[in-house]
DNA sequence: CACCCGGAAGGGAG
DNA sequence: CCTCCCTTCCGGGT
């Protein structure tokens, strides 16, 4: 291998993604509204830092203080009886419908206090986190740290146990362990996640990463609708000098490989010394890796596509995020990233392709015709990872039917959408998924609806012949077939 | 020739 | 031993 251009998603790019999300270190790009802690400062005192632990009560008390802080439009209150989890589970959307006009402000206010206590906990020694941080916020989208923190993880890099790494690292673990459930690494792939400010990362990222990646968007449906922000300004370049990790601290750190070569396996992976030892620091019960959640293929496109700093453009790029159509833009050097992801150096595109095409039968995606490299996701990534009811599916579908025929219907409500109501913290542990990997072997249709992450466009028109566009509300949507 | 398509066989990991 | 998810080959079509 000649060549390794940019650091691998998995690994690099969560850090990248996640960088140490203290305070004080937030996002320079962050506009300049206050910072957070002058929202809780000015917040009324009755409530809780955290917005997720509100009551309805305090809810109302929070739009009340709202309205008068930011001169809003009067909220209707009916359209808040809920608690504070809940409204946090609200997307930018849901709020601007329920509070037209201040919709905006809200999301940013819920979410910067969110992220606020997401790493107040996480960062709290004593607390290991929990389940329920799969449960992605709706963390910021908008706030793909600026850059990452290389330097001070690499100057703790030799005594993890320093705290802050051992914070992360428990989060880290936290995601990537007990929540394991919701491997599926894509998901903040998605859009709205990967502001899981979460702060941990480090080390362990190679597979931890993989592994949690991604949040748990499981019921995460709605913290999705950070996207928009999640692409500011797509297009641009990606190329490879514009990419901040590729720096050789970022390597030093978070080279694409973490140790040594790509582990083969999630195993290996945890397997290694560090991982261990943080595994056994902060979960001493638990195995650790119970989750098989290794890379996959499609897991893979899709955090190059959805990299918040688009450093993967110059390989892969989105023609049109909504409906997941995509194009491979560099087919040789992508294949030789997921070469090097899977350690298969000989991998070409001819392979990584044949790869790909198995997707076809179970509906993960499909080709876009007429355009050379082109392809679209029919399921949106939280589904995929979600998608472990495969097996039910696959016995409904018929063996026999070769294409998948479009049944909007059929759906596999994988995604709990919490229509905000009362959601509770047993609750939404409970509403776990497996994260079995989705059954390639399956193939009749399914569905691919449910979801609710959102992507938003970047790129490209919309145009592929073939592609009719769907209404946005549906990610990946699925269009007749051929 | 590059791309695309699937069948077939096999392998690594769980 | 079985399943999943590819990986590797390959013949064939556009």
């Amino acid at each position: 291998m000649d060549r390794l251009p940019l650091p691998l998603p998995f690994s690099a790019d969560l850090l990248w993604r996640y960088p140490l999300g203290f305070p004080n270190v937030a996002q320079p790009q962050q506009p300049p509204s206050s910072p957070l802690m002058d929202y809780k400062s000015q917040l009324p005192t009755t409530l809780a830092t955290d917005p997720r632990v509100w009551s309805r009560e305090d809810v109302i008390t929070f739009l009340r203080w709202a309205e008068r802080e930011y001169d809003l439009q009067p909220f209707d209150m009916d359209m808040f009886q809920m608690n504070g989890k809940a409204m946090c589970l609200l997307t930018r959307t849901d709020l601007s419908e329920r509070a037209p006009g201040s919709g905006d402000v809200l999301h940013n206010v819920l979410q910067l206090l969110v992220r606020e206590a997401n790493i107040v906990q996480r960062c709290l020694p004593s607390s290991p986190v929990t389940p329920t941080s799969r449960h992605s916020y709706p963390l910021s989208p908008h706030s793909h740290p600026p850059t990452p923190n290389w330097n001070i993880l690499a100057q703790n890099g030799n005594d993890f146990h320093s705290t802050h790494a051992a914070t992360l690292a428990a989060h880290l673990m936290a995601q990537s362990n007990s929540v394991t459930l919701s491997p599926a690494p894509s998901v903040d792939s998605q859009a709205g996640s990967p502001q899981h400010a979460e702060a941990c990362q480090q080390t362990t990222f190679g597979h931890s990463i993989f592994s949690s990646g991604s949040n748990g968007s499981a019921s995460g449906s709605n913290q999705s609708d950070s996207d928009e922000d999640s692409f500011p300004d797509s297009g641009k370049s990606a190329q490879n000098n514009t990419s901040p990790p590729n720096t050789p601290s970022a390597y030093s750190l978070a080279p694409p490989m973490p140790y040594s070569m790509p582990p083969k396996s999630p195993k290996e992976a945890a397997s290694s010394p560090i991982f261990k030892s943080m595994a056994r620091e902060f979960f001493p019960s638990e195995s650790p890796e119970p989750n098989t959640n290794g890379r996959l293929l499609w897991d893979f496109l899709q955090q190059l596509l959805n990299d918040p700093s688009q450093r993967y453009t110059s390989y892969i790029a989105w023609k049109n995020r909504d409906t997941g159509v995509f194009k491979i833009v560099d087919p040789a050097g992508l294949a030789k990233l997921w070469g090097i992801q899977k350690n298969h150096l000989s991998m070409n595109y001819d392979k990584m392709s044949r790869a790909l095409r198995y997707y076809y039968r179970v509906n993960i995606l499909r080709k876009v015709q007429g355009e050379r490299h082109c392809y679209q996701f029919l399921r949106n990534p939280t589904e995929l990872k979600n998608i472990k009811n495969i097996s039910l599916l696959r016995q409904q579908m018929s063996p026999n039917r070769p294409a998948p025929q479009p049944q909007p219907t059929q759906l596999v409500h994988m995604t709990i959408k919490p229509e905000p109501a009362e959601v509770d913290q047993e609750q939404s542990r409970v509403q776990e998924f497996d994260d079995k990997p989705t059954d390639l072997s399956m193939d009749g249709p399914t569905d691919l609806s449910s979801n609710s992450s959102r992507h938003t466009n970047i790129t490209c028109s919309p145009d592929t012949p073939s592609l009719r566009d769907v209404p946005s509300k549906n990610f990946y949507i699925k269009e007749e077939e051929k």
